[in-house]
RNA sequence: GACCCCAUCGUCUAGUCAGGCCUAGGACACAGGGUUUUCAUCCCUGCAACUGGGGUUCGAAUCCCCAUGGGGUCGCCA
């Protein structure tokens, strides 16, 4: 084909039919990673000849994931079904050399047209699996014009790959089979053939093939739960890749230097997003903290329904304290739901752990008074005054503060007790604390 | 069923191509400990794998064969 001075050129050719899915997304990435590295050119490419199943929304629905994704390219899109006449021309050349023909067979407007797969041997020569030999004596001739007057897949996609001077077709270990019937067809066409690297399949927890059942697949749908593109990127980076060393948390700019299709393992992975999880709160952790009130106030206005029940500057001492514990964006509903409603439930264990102790009930008075007591209301004199508490009664912190955590929040786990405490203000820190004192006296706790 | 691909801790992986440096390294998760008078972070420790069987070799996670298991493809879908 018409040469490209030898450089890389790549492309991601998804068909627009549902959402740009993860494993759509990780063949996207390792073709734009390839080419940045190797100051190439990727090209967007959609097939979208199915006319059925082929929508304009999906289109649309699918680059805005790439652009969430970070992921751009240099040339494109290209929509097949603007180039019928091109692959039409060049179906026609293989009926004149007489490698394909008309079916006899008569479906719809147009006549389909066949290629006539030579019964031979082929050898795929692949970057990651190496030689794979195939027998096409074994398969039958192969439809390359449909009677809707549209391409096939196999032929649009090698008539493609060769005039848009695609040196490195990287795709999902599910177009193996495609391969040996591409070849021939690349052949016939007198068509250089492209170097090929299928990568491995992503799998679900169950080691099926990754789909709807689960949970979500669909890019836009972690990114409304609240997963940050960057993260998304590294994890998928390393799902079926490695840098070689013990390298995890990369940038993009990491991952360009790094990448090669040699670090492509040849086996399927399976997705599981625990550790996406963790790198998700790696990278919201770093995250300026003016950047991390922008991307999580939605999900706080949702939570309380768009009417957050205290003053801005309250929401951001909270926000502040919420960052290194955010993993999931989605998650911050739930994270803060105490500040905002003193409609929260103990949680049983806590209750019992903490609460349910001799002694709690008067404890917990006693602290409330105390910190009545307090005419500045801060971090410093908060702690201050349990700290005394603690002299004063000969208790140990820990029988002060752990009660005390459970009484304002409900649940052991949270953040600093004196942040929360100053979070909440004095006058709720001890309505709280009395809360707890009326309930402990309900269930008839032991109190000495 | 046929053809093809794959096989290291529960999961992601390093090591495999160029066999000894591997009593198999890192990470997530999990368990325990330290720091925090609390929570999280952080730090330390632990748990945990070369699918099985044959070869080749002085020596195999690494090479070969078979078995088993998993995956993919067999459309006028892509």
């Amino acid at each position: 084909m018409q040469a490209h001075d030898g450089k890389v050129r790549v492309r991601f050719a998804p068909s627009p039919t549902g959402y740009l899915h993860i494993g759509g997304a990780r063949t996207a990435l390792f073709n734009w990673l390839f080419a940045r590295k190797n100051n190439g050119t990727m090209i967007l490419r959609i097939e979208d000849t199915d006319r059925e199943r082929s929508t304009i929304e999906d289109v649309e629905r699918i680059i805005e994931s790439m652009h969430w994704l970070g992921l751009n390219w240099d040339e494109g899109p290209f929509f097949q079904s603007e180039r019928k006449e091109i692959y039409r021309e060049y179906a026609q050349q293989l009926i004149d050399k007489g490698l394909a023909y008309y079916s006899e067979e008569q479906r719809g407007e147009h006549q389909a047209i066949i290629f006539k797969i030579p019964n031979e041997k082929v050898v795929v020569e692949d970057c990651i699996h190496g030689k794979m030999e195939f027998d096409n004596s074994l398969i039958n001739d192969l439809v390359i014009f449909k009677s809707d007057g549209f391409p096939t897949y196999n032929f649009a996609c090698v008539v493609d790959d060769a005039l848009m001077g695609i040196t490195h077709i990287i795709r999902g270990d599910d177009h193996i089979s495609n391969t040996p019937k591409q070849i021939p067809l690349y052949e016939a066409l007198g068509f250089p053939v492209p170097k090929f690297a299928h990568v491995p399949m992503i799998l679900g927890k169950d080691k099926k093939r990754l789909s709807k059942r689960h949970g979500a697949t669909a890019v836009q749908a972690y990114e409304e739960e609240g997963y940050l593109a960057k993260a998304l990127v590294n994890f998928l980076a390393l799902l079926g890749w490695s840098p070689g060393d013990d390298r995890e948390i990369m940038s993009m700019d990491e991952l360009i230097e790094a990448f090669s299709i040699e670090g492509i393992n040849s086996s399927d992975s399976v997705f599981d997003d625990e550790k996406l999880k963790w790198m998700n709160g790696n990278y919201i952790a770093q995250l300026p903290f003016e950047t991390y009130k922008e991307k999580v106030m939605p999900y706080l206005q949702c939570a309380q329904n768009s009417d957050i029940n205290a003053d801005p500057k309250t929401v951001d001492y909270i926000l502040g304290m919420m960052q290194s514990r955010t993993r999931l964006l989605s998650d911050i509903g739930d994270m803060t739901g105490y500040f905002f409603s003193d409609a929260f439930e103990y949680d049983e264990k806590a209750v019992k752990k903490r609460l349910l102790k001799p002694g709690v009930g008067e404890l917990l008075q006693n602290i409330a008074d105390k910190l009545g007591r307090l005419d500045s209301f801060t971090e410093e004199t908060t702690e201050h005054a349990l700290r005394e508490f603690v002299e004063e009664h000969n208790v140990s912190g820990g029988a002060v503060i752990h009660p005390t955590r459970v009484a304002l929040t409900g649940v052991m786990t949270g953040p600093g007790l004196f942040e929360i405490m100053v979070a909440l203000g004095k006058q709720k820190t001890i309505e709280r604390l009395e809360r707890a004192v009326a309930f402990l006296q309900e269930q008839g706790a032991p109190e000495c």
